[in-house]
DNA sequence: TTTATAATCTAATCTTGATTCGATTAAATT
DNA sequence: AATTTAATCGAATCAAGATTAGATTATAAA
């Protein structure tokens, strides 16, 4: 009954990268569906056959990369390791999934407020297209509770690097946001010709945070 | 011959807050020239009276935004004070500025994109009104210039610190972009609501960057 | 082969929004 | 008072862009 889908034709994936790399060259008010189609030979209209609308197409971008740092943030989070160790391996994953897919890290970084000024999209006609509405907006508030999550991981080992005592810090819940902002701002800065690879940013960025956390500083 | 203007008209810096105010809330791709207006009881047409137009106005808010950042930053540079506490001082000028005005501090760190992807206005008939695109690319990248200024007396700063052997890090540069980083990350996050001042943040992340430099840690 | 469904396309539709034009009003200067 | 320039406004222009409607084509499954 279910057809699988042909090789050659465009699939969602497809589609994903390819908006996220025209979101990095315009943002995403400036961006429109064409130009996304454009990006992988299609005409707009198409595009509606695989995202219910724009809005949509974008919050898929972003479930995309997030989870994909998460999968790879859990495992060190629940590996036996130091604290240090951890924080390391995590600020490593954070910094080179931001670098190795720079279009997606600065659609992380950047499309997020598009996503919160969610305005109800123009009426067809009269019918209340509501449910749809709120599906969106249900689907959103996961996303954002996700991103909570993933910080969360990060104020975890924090706190518990210094219930262990190998960490000191006097307010873990600013760290965590002062070393994401950090790390977030890799995605805007880094150029893959730049002197440095993702690897060396991740390791001196990584130096930074531990030297201020190691106590008797 | 000229007049002074009356003292109910609105004016530049009226519209420049009340822009920044708008901008924090849609972005600037989803801020129209009416919503900037009604924030300052005008109609839309009356903005071009006191800006050439959208891109402009844009341009000119971040422009504000980024010289009262530096003015205060160059009388702490040029004290006569240990590098620590000149850095010290730095951060909490740019934290606070952020937290004090968090519209124009947002609009300095999502903004920006959409001044890069200028895209010529459309033409009005086949009249070139290039010089006046050209003189916007040139304010624009003198914008460009000034936030590598900045950028640079952080660099200064932190250089200048390891040379007279009061800090230590491996490479400047990117501590450097490493704490910009953290602090624009703040005009994000930053509530006034929450439980911390600005000047509590700023104290925590000043701290959090002064411990990792300093050597033998 | 048929058939159902997936993937696309072209051609509307319909709105919104930047910008321009031509008044109009108010205040400062003379 | 007369004149000039600043500030504003309402209405018109003009283009762009999201989304829909109605085909059309291709391909997997039966």
């Amino acid at each position: 009954m279910a057809r699988k889908p042909a090789d050659q034709s465009v699939n969602r994936e497809d589609i994903l990268l390819a908006a996220a790399e025209v979101l990095r060259r315009n943002g995403y008010e400036a961006t429109t569906m064409k130009d996304i189609a454009a990006q992988v030979n299609l005409t707009a209209a198409s595009l509606y056959h695989h995202f219910t609308n724009k809005d949509s197409l974008l919050l898929a971008v972003l479930e995309g990369g997030l989870e994909q740092v998460i999968e790879q943030m859990e495992p060190i989070l629940a590996s036996e390791q130091s604290c240090a160790f951890k924080l390391r391996q995590m600020i490593r994953v954070h910094i080179t999934s931001l670098t190795e897919n720079t279009a997606v890290g600065a659609a992380m970084v950047f499309e997020v407020r598009p996503l919160m000024a969610f305005r109800p999209p123009p009426r067809n006609g009269n019918q209340f297209d509501a449910e749809a509405a709120e599906d969106f907006i249900r689907r959103r508030d996961t996303f954002f509770a996700r991103r909570d999550y993933f910080e969360n991981l990060f104020r975890r080992v924090v706190r518990e690097g210094v219930d262990r005592g190998e960490f000191q810090t006097e307010n873990a819940t600013i760290l965590v946001k002062t070393m994401l902002g950090a790390h977030n701002w890799v995605a805007i800065w880094y150029r893959e010709t730049g002197p440095l690879t993702g690897e060396q940013i991740a390791t001196l960025i990584a130096d930074t945070f531990l030297r201020s956390l190691q106590p008797k500083g």
